[in-house]
DNA sequence: CATGAATGAGAATTCATTCAT
DNA sequence: CATGAATGAATTCTCATTCAT
């Protein structure tokens, strides 16, 4: 009745073969990539590899997924640790851990935006991202209302307006990183001036980094 | 031998094939965008089609290229016209004529966003976004620029940085705006919101909308 | 070391995958049924599944088997039961124990064609088939010839040629009934019909039903 | 504006695909049949034959369509000929010119049988099945309508209930034949049979052969 | 015996691009 | 110049069957 393979196996073996697809993805790119990149890969035959994803936009959004749940566990984290402040902690949500501006990005993030630009016109695929999209969203809504309530963040300007603009921004951020070489990009810059526009947002006198 | 069929009657054909194909690309993206569909769109046959444009690829350059004069010849005029001010000549250059936030995009945007994104890693195509990119930084670096030599901008920031936020923000609205329905955008709102930053970042006194 | 599983246990297990086949068949079609439909049908893991059947072939074939023991069976028990003539024998045996035309088939019939048609060029089926006809038609030509000799029908005709036109015809039904709506076919007229034409090849006189 | 290759030899190249298709069709039937196969016997690579035909269905519907036309015609010529009787105008249709039991079948009758039973659960196939149906019964049950209203048949029967019959037991050779080898169908005399029969249901004498 | 993961041959279909007319 | 027939490389997906555990 159970299987004779170690759930453990199993379990092992799609991750590895998530693994080496996330590698694929970043490499090549979502519409360049084909499921023969995934085998040859994950050294998986055709069907080893259909039994666990069903196609390309299902092992995708399975990768998708997984960061999802990394990202979750991250932020939840992050959000007891950090008692200091709204701010510190709305920094460490979007910087990670050290709260500063760096140059890291999600190596997968050009595929990822590629994903859900070239599946705009579908259905299934828009109804993913706006989903993703609220879930985000909601994340940061939610720390900047805090902050509202407890007076550290003055109420000029809806939390979610300023939320939106986080996620716009680390579009456009994402997108030009995609695109563009480091040097023209400024990473570091640019988030930094992105901060100072938060702190004028969300506490206006100008006491930035 | 002069030329058979007079040189404004290709010009016209060409011209007309690139209108047709921007509807198609506006439809239905670049990557599902077939030759077929611009055959018919346009009504012209398959090899007159390669006669004017060698592949798809050159056939949306084309197009990009002419949005590239209307929007250089837009923001010319634009230049002449706007006495009044610096800022209000940098609103016109973002905003369009009536220097105002709006819900209006370039509707071929997300098929651009498309082109650059799956095309990343083609070292021809990559080339050519940074080419596009670096016009558009200087057309914003120079009027800030300039505006902080008139003494009408403060130079607490970079003019490049700055002029670098205003794209990688446009570019975050744009691809925002393609995958999610406007009432999750908020597209004016954003903008609002990013244009009192920029006043402030620039002039400083906090002279909201 | 005496079988783990008691041979009762085999059997029935082999019994209740023929039959969960059967219904996939008849659902499917014999092309169209994968091993899978009929895995999750019978509720057999794959393995199990070819531990009875090694193939799809082998499967339908057992459940052809079966319906051959079941048919003879029932024809035997006719045989015996009907003493009145030989006329009512055969329609016993057409028709079913009320020797009348009516307007249930077999459900399994159209996929057993396909079966046979598909397979035509295959050494193997094309003898089975044969196999399988000669003993249709031997039951048949068997009991016209009794009743040529006990002198209930005449002998105009060869029994041999009769009883192959009632197969014939049989699955002519069989073949339409498998395409068309029922209101089309009309089984029982068709079928009466038929009555008509056999009384007719064997006692000659119009005394139809 | 006209195409450059000739209409005439657009007409023949698709006429000989249909014609090497029809070959292929016969050897292998219709499931077994692949567009691969279809290509290497017509000599036309993949994407030409699927310029012509856009799947395996949409090629062998045309394949029908074109045995329907040659059929009517052919009728359509037979029925002004036979000025004898409607009973040689009926022998006619259904035996060919000579209106004579024979030993010859379609041999495309095999495929068909296939290509409808195979796809007896298909909407579209079943609903084409369906409408070539009733045309072949319109043929038969006008004649036999015409040859009772011309007193040349007697109305003891339905004309459309005779129609029927005589397509089902066309339809159960061409299965049989279509399974067996000739010596076991014996195509001549189970014709020879049904004709005697038809000939008593719709004229009554017993003039049997 | 049972299990179900893994295999891989094979089929269908699409589309950019070429080239004879 | 214009035309559209022809090409064929590429890709996705399916499924019968095997075999290690």
């Amino acid at each position: 009745m159970s299987p004779r393979v170690s759930e453990e196996h199993l379990k092992q073996r799609r991750a590895s073969i998530l693994k080496a697809a996330t590698g694929v993805f970043i490499e090549h790119g979502y519409e360049k990539t084909t499921m023969k990149h995934v085998m040859d890969a994950a050294g998986v035959s055709r069907g080893g590899l259909y039994q666990y994803f069903s196609n390309k936009e299902d092992l995708f959004e399975a990768i998708l997924e997984e960061g999802l749940n990394e990202e979750a566990e991250q932020s939840l984290a992050s959000l007891k640790k950090s008692s200091t402040s709204y701010w510190h902690l709305l920094m460490q949500i979007i910087f990670g851990e050290d709260a500063t501006p760096d140059t890291n990005m999600d190596p997968l993030a050009p595929s990822k935006l590629e994903f859900f630009i070239t599946g705009r016109n579908d259905e299934r695929r828009r109804a993913y991202g706006e989903r993703r999209y609220e879930m985000g969203l909601k994340i940061y809504a939610d720390i900047i209302k805090e902050g509202q309530q407890a007076g550290e963040f003055r109420t000029t300007h809806h939390a979610d307006t300023i939320a939106r603009s986080i996620i716009t921004f680390i579009d456009g951020l994402a997108l030009d990183h995609a695109i563009l070489p480091e040097e023209k990009v400024r990473l570091k810059e640019q988030s930094e001036l992105f901060v100072q526009y938060l702190n004028y947002a969300l506490i206006g006198a100008d006491s930035s980094s």
